[in-house]
DNA sequence: CGTGAGACCTGGACG
DNA sequence: CCGTCCAGGTCTCAC
């Protein structure tokens, strides 16, 4: 579905991703009802995670919030690495989250991103994830299940 | 019953004040169907005050939430002063709350209570107080009554 | 539309 | 080392 370089915010004390709306609109469509939902997806190593997600009427912006920070801190991810939301069609539709570390080019923390290089960068750097292909590691998902 | 020092975040503005589980469970247990309860509260002068008390699953904790703000604001009330719950029995039941000021030795906010005299002044210490013996000022309860 | 109040969330601390 | 408690935030909605 789409991919997101991460933010400082992204990954640090505000324990929320946000969702670029575009993205958001298209692939996690929020019924008018609903205050928002949970959406289950599983890593590279079939574990399942199941975040919140919601609309935010202060920022007018997408999120996801409950989960999002066990997710970071159990991957390691830090800015200016990638997140990938996919959706696999089997036999049942699932969706699986996975990431890959940022380019080796761009090395934010300090200053962050110095001349060239901005985010994400392409490629999928080289290899050192925590294997997988492509530097990706992804899951599987299991249906959206609508909160209260 | 019991007693709580009074935290920053329980005179703050988050108005609410977090009830040590062990207490709430023993004093004030809460009906399974209930969301939440109010309970009536009589203070030194004779002065009613009512709140509302319920569980926060998110937070695992027992909180007292509409109406202790505005007991805050009438007492004065500050991180490390101490209020007091106390059941009265007489010919029927009644619920206190009472009050004192946070001991001398403990003085937290940076350099506050300066010379001039901020806040209410003493009282504890000593006598000053609204009137009440040892430095507690109290009330009685009404009976709970059940919230919808 | 700004502000106060209440429900939800998370991390640190502790047993 | 892991589960529980609760202080301290964030967001949302009612007014």
């Amino acid at each position: 579905m789409f991919e997101k370089p991460l933010t400082p915010s992204d990954v640090g004390k505000l324990n929320r991703l946000v969702i670029p709306k575009q993205h958001a609109e298209k692939y996690f469509p929020l019924g008018g009802g609903d205050s928002g939902l949970l959406l289950s997806f599983e890593d590279e190593s079939g574990k399942s995670w199941r975040f919140r997600y919601s609309y935010w009427n202060s920022s007018q912006s997408y999120v996801l919030t409950k989960g999002w920070s066990r997710y970071v801190k159990e991957k390691r991810l830090d800015a200016g690495d990638v997140v990938l939301f996919e959706r696999r069609r089997s036999h049942t539709d699932r969706l699986f989250i996975g990431w890959r570390r940022r380019s080796a080019a761009a090395t934010p923390s300090a200053h962050d991103s110095g001349p060239g290089a901005a985010q994400v960068s392409g490629g999928a750097g080289e290899s050192s994830g925590s294997g997988s292909a492509g530097g990706w590691t992804r899951m599987f998902y299991s249906a959206p299940h609508h909160n209260k």
